[in-house]
RNA sequence: GCCGACGUAGCUCAGCUGGUAGAGCACUUCACUCGUAAUGAAGGGGUCCCCGGUUCGAGUCCGGGCGUCGGCUCCA
């Protein structure tokens, strides 16, 4: 048989010839330094046979920043993590052990709890197993054998692995160590230049908590010690990005035991939120949207009625406002309002679509464990909507909230990821109707050309949701905008609409935020940024810098002059030295400095910009500018 | 809710095996009035998260609670 190389020429084979005998046959060295074969496109474990007319290509230890290279690197590291566990504490039960984003894990069911102290006598181990050298051998057995050696062993997850398993299992050996594995591994430890076991947690077998907790330990593996640093470094420097700590550095909010998980919004942080508030209700009126504003408190029917009660009650905050009377509840959401709202009045289809629009305080009473600086709160602000629309209408009004979310999106330069979550196995309504719903969302995408997966189950108990997903400084992904479809709650609330027919039908409504939650969207603006923020987002747009004393009048004048014009602009006349006072302009991110001495009048103005950069300009071709700048948060 | 770690000045952190707290920055005052990323000196500032326990004595040890951080789970 042949297969093709990368430059295009072909290689003749035995057949039954695997990657290793093909990087053999090309050379020694490759042989040596192979670690994986990727075949038309995926990666193959070298131990395996290649195919006749196979496009093959080899991926070595000097491809060190391959991620399938990586994978397989981390892979066969994460297999040696289990080695070690297994030697210092025997009798503990392995889970699975896969390499992940940066990494790998390996779960693991221990006898006695470990703690982070161990974490170092384990990578030791480790390090000792590499030095000692250890080989993979990979072996094909039947699933029956695959359960019998692991209940031999005493190793149940491991034999609920392969009963679940569908025909043949391959197992990898390295030293005493047998695990169930797909592969693909190294061809032995020698690659591995450096480890680092990184944290400790608990995670749910399968990922259910109704499953036992097993201790996930956390590590990477790289093929240099310097690729480790590099990466240690890069952590390092996304946490200077993180909002928490550009937060308090720059003087935007801070977080208080007094009141968990809800921020405190100082002067500085505010102006950032009221950006958003005033792009969303700018936005919201020109598209036809009504702003509305409806009760914190409610009683326990609306909520029952709604299904929050029975689907979210363990998440909502009660009150009782005097001994014996009847309790309410603080709104965790604002449908409810806005369907008491529609149903106040009697609405004709000539009135549909109605929007209301509301960005209200909500209270959700998240679990414990689960907040998350602004990303996930207990005190949430989300640019809300609900939009009763007749059946007809639906496609429209998706179809314009997606080209919304682009503009508003595109307003911050960043694009998210959009998910189509399906129906979950709690729900409301039947299956007809969600496949209607579902179809519909899935259209609207389609037909928007916009890039989504599939989420199946996540969707809401009364509707499929297209979500859009955005990722913080640490790689994790959060939900920020929402379109869901709902056919559920107007039946639930009796709600209707005289249709031109002269009989009642019900509305469909669209639940949308399109930013979200402005808390977990203001967070994520903070790193996306790093503090950084563009000219018209900026709490602090110009900062005066008056030379000496005698200049103070003069800096004073040009920031009423500025602040007249609709900036934000402040004097730092502190009696510090004027190379203090730049420092702490760009420790804060001011975007424009102006310092003003002698030299300086309304002629010529020596202006710095952000990262150092100066000029000499007059105030009117400032001013020009600064239009320029500020015409990029609201376009015409 | 679960696993692990942590909680000391406004911020970032140090405080060894128990003997009633310290640095840098910030703040105040004084001197300097300065030309593009830190002027110098002096000073003020702490229920060491909370409650209980052990001890002659607890920031330090033990128990409980609250909060935060990294994960898991959850997320209308």
């Amino acid at each position: 048989m042949k297969v093709v190389l990368p430059d295009s020429s072909e290689l003749e084979l035995a057949d039954g010839a695997t990657g290793l005998d093909a990087a053999r046959a090309i050379g020694p060295k490759l042989a040596e330094q192979a670690v994986l074969a990727r075949v038309d496109g995926s990666t193959r474990d070298l131990r395996l046979p290649l195919a006749d007319g196979e496009h093959v290509q080899f991926l070595t230890t000097r491809d060190t920043e391959d991620p399938d290279a990586l994978y397989a690197l981390r892979h066969s590291t994460a297999h040696l993590l289990a080695e070690a566990v297994m030697r210092l504490h025997p009798g503990v039960k392995i889970a699975i052990g896969p390499p992940i984003a940066d990494g790998f894990y390996y779960d693991f069911e221990f006898a006695e709890p470990i703690s982070e102290a161990d974490l170092e006598t384990i990578e030791e181990e480790i390090r000792r197993e590499i030095a000692e050298g250890r080989e993979w051998v990979r072996e094909e057995v039947s699933r029956e054998d695959a359960i019998a050696r692991f209940e031999a062993e005493e190793q149940p997850y491991k034999v609920e692995l392969a009963r679940d398993a569908d025909g043949d299992i391959s197992l990898y050996t390295q030293g005493a160590f047998t695990d169930l594995c797909r592969g693909p591994h190294l061809q032995n430890a020698k690659p591995i230049k450096a480890v680092k076991l990184t944290s400790l947690a608990g995670a749910y077998w399968r990922g259910d908590e109704r499953n036992t907790q097993l201790t996930r330990i956390y590590g990477t593996a790289f093929f240099s010690q310097a690729d480790l640093d590099a990466h240690l470094e890069r952590l390092e420097q996304a946490r200077a990005r993180d909002h928490r700590r550009l937060g308090t550095q720059l003087d935007l909010f801070h977080l208080s035991d007094h009141s968990p998980g809800s921020p405190f919004w100082h002067p500085k942080g505010m102006v950032l939120w009221n950006a958003l508030e005033d792009l969303r209700r700018r936005e919201n009126r020109k598209r036809g949207y009504l702003e509305v504003k409806t009760p914190l408190l409610y009683d326990i029917q609306t909520y029952i009625t709604s299904g929050h009660y029975d689907n979210y009650r363990e998440n909502m905050f009660f009150v009782q406002p005097h001994e014996g009377e009847e309790p309410l509840a603080l709104k965790p959401m604002n449908c409810p309002g806005h369907m008491l709202l529609f149903g106040s009045q009697l609405r004709s289809y000539r009135d549909l679509p109605i929007r209301y629009a509301e960005s209200s305080t909500l209270h959700r009473d998240e679990r414990g464990g689960t907040l998350h600086g602004l990303l996930r709160v207990k005190h949430i602000t989300q640019d809300d909507a609900h939009v009763f629309v007749t059946e007809d209408q639906i496609q429209g009004e998706i179809d314009a909230m997606i080209d919304f979310v682009n503009f508003l999106y595109e307003r911050f330069g960043v694009t998210p990821r959009a998910e189509l979550s399906t129906r979950p196995e709690s729900r409301l309504g039947s299956d007809e109707q969600w496949d209607h719903a579902e179809a519909a969302l899935e259209a609207a995408l389609k037909r928007r050309d916009l890039e989504y997966v599939i989420s199946p189950g996540e969707g809401t108990f009364y509707g499929p949701k297209i979500d859009l997903h955005m990722t913080d400084v640490l790689g994790r992904s959060w939900q920020m905008g929402t379109i869901q479809l709902d056919y559920q709650m107007p039946v639930q609330f009796g709600l209707t609409y005289m249709g031109p027919d002269n009989r009642e039908h019900a509305p469909v409504v669209i639940h949308r935020a399109l930013l979200g939650s402005l808390e977990r969207f203001l967070g994520i603006l903070v790193e996306h940024y790093g503090g950084a923020f563009p000219f018209w987002l900026s709490p602090v747009q110009v900062r005066v810098i008056p030379v000496g004393e005698g200049h103070r009048e003069a800096a004073e004048s040009l920031r009423a002059r500025l602040d007249t014009e609709g900036y934000r602009v402040e004097v730092d006349d502190r009696d510090d030295t004027l190379g203090k006072r730049i420092r702490d302009a760009e420790l804060e991110k001011v975007p424009f400095v102006i310092v003003y001495g002698d030299r300086e009048s309304d002629a010529a103005l020596a202006v710095r910009e952000r990262g150092g950069e100066q000029s000499t300009i007059s105030l009117d071709a400032l001013l020009e500018r600064f239009r320029g700048l500020a015409a990029e948060g609201d376009p015409a």
